[in-house]
This record gives structure tokens, C-alpha cells and sequence, in this order.
DNA sequence: TGAACATATGAATATATGTTCATATTTTAG
DNA sequence: CTAAAATATGAACATATATTCATATGTTCA
């Protein structure tokens, strides 16, 4: 197989079902949604970070220092991963004197928590 | 500031609020289910996959040749990521003759989806 | 059985990213 | 203003991972 990133030389020259391709095609969301959406995921998708917001969600804000002594991790770690956070607007911020508090900036942060939680759950009953 | 990871000398060997922490602590998930949970966000988190999935999700079933063409990738590394899909039954596969077809393994991973282009194209609008 | 096709996999490489250390910035207290 | 506390940030390092290339495995058909 020729392996070539060209869709023409896929599949011996011919794709198996052409329509299929073309048919999902046309009903695509443009590249850069998926990518977004990759993105946000990808924020997801550590476990300190799923920590913070996790903590987040139960607390409904916390300070930099309690979030790294909860996550356990350095002040320095906790922050770099808040700015991610921050970045991919899981999370909002508020100064209060010296201290930042940090909160979920959404509803869809907590369902797509849910979602995966149940996700996981329900394979290991299964 | 120390900078150390043990709990108790983050904040200047206070916590400023204690009990809070300990309030988290004593609700959360064992390690391990949030660790799983990271991983599965992390499979979401690649546009290759993002792509591959939302194909599934749109075709209900597409052969590793097809995904390769629409995704435009080469058949072997559209084949690795099948593979992390399949680990974290994501997708779940049949083969019929030659040919192999994978699909979405559950409904989770549709409303998990929904809920991230939600939270990207609401973000966008405001 | 052997050739051709569809898919899977191992090794290698390049890139991305999480953490730490050191240090800068911001804010309050004195 | 100065010191100290809370947070942020830049550089460096280690690790993870996505892709490609080469090749192996499995399947059908002649």
C-alpha cells in the first residue's frame, strides 16, 4: 500500500465508499471548530488540572495556595496550570487583596466532568 | 515562598483556609477515578481524534481506509489512533472480510462532544 | 498456494507539555 | 517607602505522544 496523504491514492486508487467520505465531509464543522475542540479536551485531560477543577467544582472558588496544597503540587505547578486553565476559559479569576481566587468559569465545564465521570463508571460496572 | 509539595508548608506553614481544603479532600474521588478521567479527556484531546470520532459519530460506521482519507492522515497513523480509541472504548470495532469498521462505543462520547462545541461556540458569541 | 489488499504494529524522530527552580510582579502591613 | 506574602512567569529539563517508515498480520480471490 502506497500510503500517500493524498485522498486520491488512498485504498489501491479508489476509496471503498467514496460517498461516505464525501458525505461526511459536507456535513463537517470547519477545521478550526474541531481543532478548538481538540484543544479543550486536551486542557481536560491532565490529571492536575482535572484535580483543580474538580475542586473547583466542589468549593466553588479557592486560592492558588489551597490549590496547590490540595493538588499537592508546587505554588509555581498550580499557577502554570491555572493560566492554562484560564487560557482555555475553564476557569475565571478574582483578586481579593493579595489573594486570587479562581472558580469554574461555566455549567459545561461541570456536564462534560459528569459526562466522562459516567463514562468511566458505567465501563467498570459493565 | 518554599515552594515545598508537602501540605503543610505551602502558605507560609498556614493554610489560609484550611478547612475548605479539607472540606474537598474528604468529598473527592479516589485518585484513581480522577486519573482515569484525565485520560479519557486526553483521548479527546487531539484533532486527529477529534476528527476520526466526529466522522463515527456523523457515518455511524466507517472502514480504517475511509477515516484515513477523511481525516488525511496515512492509513498507519490513523490506525495508532484507533488503537488509543479502542483502549480508552471510545470506539469499538467488527471486522467484515477485509475490511474493519470501527464505530462509536457509547453515547457518552456524542454528549461529551456536544457539551465541548457548546462551550467553545457560546464562549465565541459573547 | 500465492498474490493482492486492508489493517496493525514496532522503531525512530520530532514536537508538545508538565514540573521545578529561580525570579519577577503585585499587594498589604508597618 | 520597605519588607513580606501571594501569585505569576521564564528557562530548563524530562517525559509523553503523534506521525512516518518499514514491515508484519490477516483475509480474499484466482
Amino acid at each position: 500500500m502506497k500510503n500517500k496523504t493524498t485522498d486520491c491514492d488512498r485504498c489501491d486508487d479508489i476509496f471503498i465508499h467514496e460517498e461516505v467520505v464525501n458525505e461526511v465531509r459536507k456535513n463537517m464543522p470547519n477545521e478550526e471548530t474541531l481543532y478548538d475542540l481538540a484543544e479543550i479536551f486536551k486542557v481536560f485531560g491532565d490529571s492536575t488540572r482535572v484535580k483543580i477543577l474538580y475542586a473547583l467544582f466542589f468549593a466553588k472558588k479557592m486560592c492558588v495556595c489551597d490549590l496547590a496544597a490540595f493538588v499537592n503540587i508546587s505554588q509555581s505547578a498550580v499557577s502554570h496550570q491555572l493560566r492554562v486553565l484560564k487560557q482555555a476559559r475553564l476557569v475565571k479569576y478574582k483578586r481579593e487583596g493579595r489573594v486570587v481566587y479562581y472558580a469554574l468559569d461555566d455549567e459545561h465545564v461541570q456536564q462534560i466532568f459528569e459526562q466522562g465521570l459516567k463514562h468511566i463508571t458505567e465501563k467498570k460496572q459493565g
